[in-house]
DNA sequence: GTCAATATATTGTCCTGACAAACTATTGAC
DNA sequence: GTCAATAGTTTGTCAGGACAATATATTGAC
């Protein structure tokens, strides 16, 4: 038995793109198992009414979240699945939203300071600058998870704080107009200062992760520099990604 | 002044790869500022005597690299900088190496054991089925950095341990047909035990960074698993991702 | 001058067609 | 039986053309 898609050529959507989310939805709903073959690319698009070159375009998308893999000769094969979605920005609040973990906020603190030397070093402005900071800490089950220390540059108006307690920094900066769309984290660990463990709760010298993140919009600005401390007891960073042969 | 590609039809690398790549050097080398709108496909194809689509799929590669930003009704423009490589998998060896620091590798052992229940999950196969280890301490300059532990599945034949101490893992694992495709990381922290303290040459209860990666092949099947320490105030991890809106 | 309507430029999507390259399976020679 | 040559299948690359969608610049009305 085939799995059947449908394309709708009415719609606006493009139909590469309705043809990768029924491809997608398939291979998550187990229709398609991991390790099936595809039916070859011209009697897909013959049998969908499309032409090939719309076929792979639907197919190079799966295949660019690695789901799907390609070889020449042989044919597209469903990935033995196991990988779910590939590295995102991610927000922590939206991860934790999506592990069901129902994350609080509590805001700090949002004030203007002048930039320290490392946040004018990461926001590409001259040292003393003014900028936003805002510190934040976050909880779940009541309990605190993470200290969120972030620095936006001055031009724009600080978020509310009302909205930081309701959702993420990233969600609120998109709704602002900001388009992101690059970023560069590192991961460290130290251990806890006695002013940071008596904040997240933890004893002084416990080891506490530390994740510095600069991000940058379209046009390569940075829009945004955190440091973050996350207790090691409560939290790991979880990646995933492809690796380009 | 226009930059000049130039294409060669003789040569059997895709015509689209020849371009993306003399694209790529123009903006590394500086010859493309970022900012800069690049020429429009149709000119672009006509000048060099491509057809648009493939002019495109040059653009695309480099649009998923981060390095472009497409714009409809605008053009295509060079993101500015500091975005260099994306994220992959990263190579302790390889990494180290790139950036001059002449990594070492004292081989501690490579045997089989008896998978524990952790190793077992993350490879696959049954709680106490044999499986290779591979225990290596990492260091640079002479100073430990890391202790990597790896299993693999027993199927192949371990590496040789003075081919462990002369490259990375990865490298020999592909060098002996195993075709990576995506790993699952997680990066947390803890305290050192007396044991480990004295391996890295830390004091006990010191921070340090633990990793976790199971890395597939092709077909999904898990190849190889690692639970690594880092000495955090000689290491972190650095990342760099995209994001797709 | 300000604002809306229009024109223009550029990328986005989609089609048809063709040949090349790589892998698999079969066939045939020995 | 073993190996090499052959044929078939499937993806990879490339061409050329057409129209749509979106952003910007220009024009015109008020």
């Amino acid at each position: 038995m085939d799995v059947k898609f449908s394309i709708d050529r009415t719609s606006p959507v493009p139909l590469y793109f309705q043809l990768s989310q029924q491809l997608e939805a398939a291979i998550e709903h187990g229709e398609l198992l991991p390790g099936t073959l595809l039916v070859n690319e011209i009697d897909l698009a013959g049998r969908l009414g499309l032409s090939r070159p719309t076929v792979r375009q639907a197919i190079q998308a799966l295949v660019d979240k690695g789901l799907l893999v390609r070889r020449r000769g042989v044919g597209t094969q469903v990935v033995h699945s196991q990988v779910r979605r590939p590295l995102e920005l991610s927000s922590l609040y939206d991860d934790l939203a999506a592990a069901g973990q129902r994350p609080a906020t509590r805001v700090l603190d949002i004030t203007a300071v002048p930039a320290p030397a490392e946040v004018a070093g990461a926001l590409g402005v001259a040292e003393g600058t003014e900028v936003h900071r805002i510190e934040r800490l976050r909880l779940t089950h009541g309990a605190p998870l993470a200290y969120l220390r972030n620095y936006l540059p001055a031009g724009r108006r600080p978020p509310a704080r009302a909205d930081l307690e309701a959702t993420g920094l990233y969600r609120l900066m998109r709704a602002a107009g900001t388009t992101l769309h690059s970023a560069r984290q590192s991961i460290g660990a130290r251990a806890a200062t006695p002013g940071e463990a008596e904040l997240l709760d933890e004893s002084p010298g416990a080891p506490l992760l530390s994740m510095h993140r600069t991000a940058f919009d379209d046009s390569g600005r940075p829009v945004e520099y955190g440091t973050h401390l996350y207790r090691a007891s409560r939290y790991t960073f979880e990646l995933q990604l492809l690796i380009r042969s």
